[in-house]
RNA sequence: GCCCCCAUCGUCUAGUGGCCUAGGACACCACCCUUUCAAGGUGGCGGCACGGGUUCGAAUCCCGUUGGGGGUGCCA
């Protein structure tokens, strides 16, 4: 039995995981560990969730996948709600015998006509004293109490809302059922929660939940709104017009690590980072130093582009072994594991995210003999000065001479034979390059051609150069 | 409509009344390095929304304006 904190956190399925939920279960997460709390897991048990258990695998799936383990974590689900019911609604019975809440039985078009004609804009609590007891279509309300109701923020300080603009708002339906946010509250009293951390969207009906913590007998949560995500239009990420599923950054190439350190960094920064110079920290430091304190207050625009950064950063920190491990179940299976793991070295350090790892380096495992796709631009770059061709069948010369086929040996022939060229090696390399890649960019030329072995790099070259030849004797292209 | 929140470079932020000639990161630009492309190094561009106060002194405190966002349901 821990005594400590007991945060929750309480995503909804919707069949991805959206990285602002990341966020705030990685705020959640660190705060727990580092207080020496509990992490309490709570998916909402929807309809439509019932009928889909992936959408919840889904989010402990995702949830692993950023560090946060549901063996470590108090799992409360799926289908909580039906496990929780009966208190609902005794919760509800409550209220009403201890006079926090009334039963109402008019409907939607009767409130709005006596809005209408009382100039409100909302429910005016008609029923509050009419005495009227549950049945078919009453719904239960709560009896919102004069005052002002003091929410005490971690992040924002105290935001108060006077009671009078918070109408009498329902509880349990005219069918019996109870709403969501009596639920949430009755399952956050039975789970003994202690903190509420969630997205600032949150804050406006946070007096409500308050009110009903007091109603039930208990002292409310130590409540944080934490600023939500963004996108470029400073409109709160949506699933519909914004890339926002976790799952997909996964899938894409992105680290874990890479994908956490950058979440973090939204709407707080690491201590010590400016002195670093640097935004990349590991979870430790993050764990031990993540305050609430220390978050902003305002909204924060989810910007690919620097997670990108940050990944290309986490993907050159990896050790070799780890990459080539990594980067090779993003590879076709037929692909040599061997011949990988050769030029691996020299492409850890020109990605930004996994993904990209099998087209810079195709050229190596298109199957003997193919005929090589050259690129238009790139082979009109290469052989547009006068002395490319001749070059090239310098180059062919000189490699079919060569004893030892490395890349040393490779570069220093090839310098040999461009000396009389008068051209710097930057430009000499260039259609060599094209001949064997088929384009004008890639990973170091040498150390590829060393991988790609004598036979087919020799073939590659001729075959360029009698392509070349042709083309220039007038046969177009 | 009503309520709530927010406001520092393009973006994420540091800044809690003098240390600010406003710092860092990402992006962008230039140069260096260089085997293309990257990476790395150096430098540069660029910001306190506006108007009033308070104070010897304001990015920092107060008020207002403007702008943005969110909430407001017998949805979850």
């Amino acid at each position: 039995m821990t005594t400590g904190p007991r945060f929750r956190f309480a995503p909804s399925p919707t069949g991805s995981f959206h990285v602002g939920g990341a966020r705030t279960a990685l705020q959640n997460w660190a705060l727990a560990r580092r207080l020496g709390g509990t992490f309490v897991l709570r998916i909402e048990d929807t309809d439509e969730a019932r009928n889909r258990p992936e959408w919840t695998q889904g989010i402990i799936d995702a949830l692993a996948w950023i560090g946060i383990s549901a063996d470590d974590a108090h799992f409360e689900g799926p289908h909580f709600q039906s496990e929780y019911a009966d208190a609902h609604l005794a919760a509800a019975r409550r209220l009403f015998d201890d006079g926090h809440a009334y039963y109402c039985d008019l409907n939607g078009d009767q409130i709005q006509a006596r809005a209408q004609e009382l100039g409100l804009t909302g429910y005016d609590g008609y029923s509050r004293d009419r005495g009227l007891g549950p049945g078919p279509g009453h719904v239960l309300r709560f009896r919102v109490p004069d005052g002002t109701t003091v929410v005490d923020d971690l992040v924002r300080g105290e935001v108060s809302f006077d009671n009078r603009t918070i109408e009498d708002f329902v509880l349990v339906r005219g069918n019996g059922t109870p709403v969501f946010l009596l639920a949430n509250v009755v399952d956050d009293i039975e789970m003994a929660i202690t903190d509420v951390v969630r997205a600032e969207e949150h804050l406006p009906n946070t007096p409500k939940q308050q009110m009903l913590w007091n109603a039930l007998g208990h002292a409310a949560p130590r409540w944080a709104h934490v600023p939500v995500l963004v996108n470029e239009q400073r409109k709160k990420l949506s699933k519909r017009r914004d890339k926002v599923a976790l799952e997909q950054y996964r899938d894409e190439g992105y680290l874990a690590d890479a994908m956490v350190n950058y979440l973090m960094t939204l709407g707080w920064t690491p201590p010590g980072a400016e002195a670093a110079g640097s935004e990349i920290v590991s979870w430790a430091e993050i764990e031990s130093a993540f305050r609430l304190d220390d978050v902003t207050h305002s909204p924060a625009f989810f910007d690919v582009k620097k997670l990108a950064a940050f990944n290309g950063d986490y993907i050159r920190q990896m050790p070799l072994d780890e990459f080539v491990e990594r980067a090779g179940e993003e590879l076709p299976a037929e692909w040599d594991r061997e011949r990988f793991a050769a030029i691996a070295p020299y492409i850890q350090e020109r990605l930004t995210t996994l993904r990209e790892v099998p087209e810079k380096i195709d050229f190596l495992f298109w199957p003997d003999d193919a005929d090589v796709t050259y690129d238009d631009d790139s082979w009109a770059k290469a052989f547009g000065p006068d002395w490319a061709v001749p070059l090239l069948g310098d180059v062919i010369g000189a490699y079919g001479a060569l004893g030892d086929w490395s890349a040393e040996a490779l570069k220093m022939a090839l310098e040999q034979v461009m000396a009389p060229y008068e051209v710097k090696l930057g430009k000499a390399q260039a259609p060599v390059r094209v001949a064997v890649t088929g384009r004008s960019v890639g990973p170091p030329l040498f150390e590829s051609m060393e991988v790609l072995g004598r036979t087919e790099t020799q073939r590659r070259l001729s075959s360029a150069l009698a392509a070349v030849t042709q083309s220039a004797s007038g046969d177009g292209r």
